[in-house]
DNA sequence: ATTATATTAGTAATTGTTACTATTTAATAA
DNA sequence: TTATTAAATAGTAACAATTACTAATATAAT
C-alpha cells in the first residue's frame, strides 16, 4: 500500500492555510508559499491541497467563480461570497443538519451532505460603490 | 446601446435547454444542438448561454464537478448531485427564504440570496452497487 | 435596396488543473 | 552509517473548460 511520507513543503502548504481565513486559491497560496520556498512548484501546491483535502485535513470550495478556493477550518459551516470583488468569508451561522432529512424526502437517493453560498454584496463594496 | 438582435441559434439553445430536465454542460448543449444546425459552433454555445443567464432565462449551475450546467427554470429551487456519477438533478424542496434573513445576521455585508447542492448517492448508483 | 450593427463559425488564446519524468528526499533495513 | 526502497519534488508538457478574436453573415432599421 501507499504509505504517506514527510514532506516540508505539504507542511508549509497546510500551516500557510490555517494561518489564513480568506480562503485562497492554490495560485494565491502558491506566491505566497514561494515565499519560504522560492522554487516550489505549482503542481506540488495542487498536488498536496488535493491530498489534504482527500484526508480530510481541509476542505475545498467551488463557489461559482473562476478558480476554487480552500479551507483549512473543516468543521461544518457556510459561507458568503461577494458578488462584487469575489471575496470568500466564513459565515457563522450553525450548521444545519436538519435540511439533509428535508432534501432526503424529495430526492431520488440517499442524500448525506449539502453546503450552502450565500451571495450578495461585502461592506466593503458597499461602502466604496461596488467598486 | 446594444440592442439585441434575434437569432436562429439562440432560440435553438434555449428551446433546446427547456426540452431538458438533466441540466446539460455546454457541451453537451453543442452536441444536442448540432443535429438542428451541423455547423453550429461550441463559442457560440457558451456565448448564448452566458447572455441567456445575464438576461435572467436561464441560470447556471456550478456544483464542483468539472463543467458548468445550465437549467431553464429561473425559478429558486435546490439541486442534489451524485457522488459517483456526477448526475444533477431538480430537488422539490420549498426555497427557504428566510435563511438568507439567518444569514444575514452574520454576514459582513448584504445577503440577498443562496444556493444549495445536496450530495449523496442516486437511486441508480445504489442499485449497481455505486457503479 | 442600402446601411448599420449584432451574430456567427472557425480558430486561437487563456485559465485552471492534472499528468509525466528524471531527480531528490524521507523512512527503513542492513 | 550506508544501502535500499518508495514517496515527493521541480519543471515541464498536456489537458479541459472557457473566452477572445476576426472576417463573413444575418438581422433590423432606413
Amino acid at each position: 500500500m501507499k504509505t504517506l511520507k514527510y514532506s516540508r513543503q505539504r507542511e508549509s502548504i497546510k500551516a500557510c492555510l490555517m494561518a489564513r481565513h480568506d480562503h485562497p486559491t492554490a495560485d494565491a497560496l502558491y506566491t505566497l508559499i514561494r515565499e519560504e520556498y522560492p522554487n516550489i512548484s505549482l503542481g506540488t501546491v495542487y498536488r498536496n491541497l488535493n491530498l489534504l483535502v482527500e484526508l480530510g485535513e481541509i476542505q475545498k470550495l467551488t463557489c461559482g467563480d473562476g478558480a476554487d478556493r480552500f479551507d483549512a477550518d473543516t468543521s461544518p459551516h457556510y459561507h458568503f461570497v461577494c458578488k462584487h470583488c469575489g471575496k470568500v468569508s466564513d459565515l457563522p451561522l450553525d450548521p444545519m443538519e436538519n435540511i439533509n432529512h428535508m432534501a432526503q424526502e424529495h430526492a431520488d437517493g440517499t442524500v448525506d451532505s449539502h453546503t450552502i453560498y450565500f451571495y450578495g454584496t461585502c461592506k466593503d463594496c458597499f461602502e466604496n460603490n461596488y467598486r
